[in-house]
RNA sequence: GGCAGGGUGGCUCAGUGGUACGGCGGGGGAUUGCAAAUCCCUUAUUCGCGAGUUCGAUUCUCGCCCCUGCCUCCA
């Protein structure tokens, strides 16, 4: 298997450090509001990632953090007036609904930034006694940015280009403006904890590095999450995690791309977002999963309407084999998919494979065929629904249509097209569509 | 300004040193009482522009144009 690394900017061959085992880790979010189609999209594209790794035989160290300390939290829970625990709290609550919804398993740990506050401090600790760290005139510590030699590798940036360019105000109590808080001192009615360096919380960089190193070890596999952390949080993980402990650190780092609406990133601060329960109102969160694995996970996404019409109606065809087929046995999936999957995993490619497979299937019911297309629909996490469901919606009363349907069968059998024709079409305003096959007639909504 | 990633048919999205995958859509045909679904054929003389390397480039190199992102919190 090979995966684009962007520390190296390099497909490289994935050699996991350990035999057997994937230590995976990957930031996840801040949980202060509802997650969008952004967050979606990292989730989707790690789960399935996940799944790959796990279907090629690795066991799988799959841990994805909750930032449950921070200034929007504060400042959410002030607003609302609500208990910062509790806005947490149900933020993960939904956090955890939607990712259920999209089908993505449940990492084997998800560790909260606040259950961590004795390895975070350690660190923090171990930085400032091997010089990387410093406690500044207002208490906050700060990490030396310019100690750490290798500082910049992974996103590329040398210091005195993000100097010349930086758009940081800089704060006097820095020796280097791009030096950034591992501990910021408490402010009255904020949530702290106690340290070496007085009441206080943690920076958001120091959090991942505690966590990641905490839960896999100093040095692991994987290191995955958006674009958009790339600088400076995972920069700053790489210089915090690689100066306290010595030694390497995450060994791969994968990053997605991002959603767009209409060419412009889709983000909080622009307000351009949709959540996913919104859109999953809207449509069968099977249609947004289907839409991020439709393209490659580090190309840009461009999300629409259009685009989850076009998703769903590729689910239809999907669907429409099912139906035929019913349930089938799983076998092996095909070599093309998994070359597919193996080369960076391309779910674009692989997701051409079924379809392809889809058509042959269409053509003759092949065994081998059906065994390869429900493995492949097992390794995607997709079409979990009952074909019949799928089409016809669950758990609704369908009298009234089968009672229409059955007089128009009954018109059709008697040769009285008229009558057939104008009860297909009454039907039709109802939102049915007909399909006459060799089995009878069946029915799904437009 | 620095850095990163893009520009492929009507839309979308893969990919490769030897004229391009899949999905959606359009056109034609088969099937059907007619439809729907499905299948077949078709829909890019060509992969942003210019030059170079090569027997041959969309794919490699260089230059240019355009787009997006990061450089503050951000998945």
């Amino acid at each position: 298997m090979h995966v684009y690394n962007s520390l190296t900017r390099l497909k490289e061959v994935f050699q996991p450090l350990v035999e057997e085992k994937v230590g995976m880790y990957v930031c996840g979010v801040t949980v202060y509001d509802q997650c969008h189609v952004g967050h979606a999209r990292v989730m989707v594209v790690f789960d399935t990632i996940y799944r790959w790794l796990q279907t090629l035989g690795y066991d799988v160290s799959y841990v994805r953090n909750f930032t449950d300390v921070d200034d929007k939290i504060i400042q959410r829970a002030q607003l609302a007036n609500v208990d910062i625990d509790e806005l947490t709290q149900s933020m993960i609550d939904a956090f955890h609904s939607d990712m259920d919804a999209l089908g993505c398993l449940r990492p084997s740990l998800e560790p909260r930034a606040t259950t961590h506050m004795p390895e975070m401090i350690e660190m923090i600790q171990a930085l400032i006694d091997k010089g990387f760290a410093y406690v500044c005139d207002s208490g906050d510590v700060l990490y030396a940015v310019r100690k750490f030699e290798q500082y910049g590798q992974l996103s590329g940036k040398n210091i005195d280009d993000l100097e010349s360019g930086s758009r940081v105000d800089v704060d006097h109590h820095k020796r280097d403006p791009l030096d950034f808080v591992l501990w910021k001192q408490a402010k009255p009615d904020e949530p702290s904890w106690d340290s070496p360096w007085g009441k206080g919380r943690p920076g958001w960089h120091i959090e991942c590095s505690a966590m990641s190193c905490k839960h896999l070890g100093t040095t692991f596999d994987i290191h995955g999450g958006g674009m958009d952390l790339k600088f400076p949080h995972h920069e700053n993980e790489i210089a915090q995690a690689r100066a306290a402990n010595g030694g390497e650190f995450a060994k791969y780092w994968l990053h997605n791309g991002f959603v767009n609406i209409n060419a412009e990133k889709m983000s909080k601060s622009l307000g351009n977002f949709f959540t996913i329960a919104e859109v999953i109102e809207e449509y069968d969160p099977e249609v947004l999963r289907m839409f991020i694995l439709s393209t490659h996970y580090r190309s840009p996404l461009d999300y629409s309407d259009a685009a989850l019409d076009d998703a769903k109606k590729g689910l239809d065809r999907l669907y429409e084999t099912k139906r035929k087929l019913g349930e089938a046995p799983i076998t092996k999936l095909p070599q093309r998919f998994i070359d597919a999957m193996n080369d960076d995993f391309n779910t674009a490619e692989a997701m051409a494979v079924l379809f392809d497979t889809c058509r042959g299937l269409n053509k003759s019911n092949d065994d081998k065929l059906r065994g390869e297309f429900f493995a492949m629909l097992e390794a995607f996490n997709l079409l979990n629904h009952d074909a019949d469901d799928w089409f016809q919606g669950e758990a609704e009363d369908t009298s009234a249509i089968d009672k229409l349907v059955q007089e128009r069968d009954a018109a059709k059998q008697a040769k009285d097209y008229a009558k057939a024709d104008s009860l297909r079409h009454e039907l039709l305003t109802q939102g049915i569509v007909l399909e006459d096959t060799p089995e009878g007639t069946r029915w799904k909504k437009a």
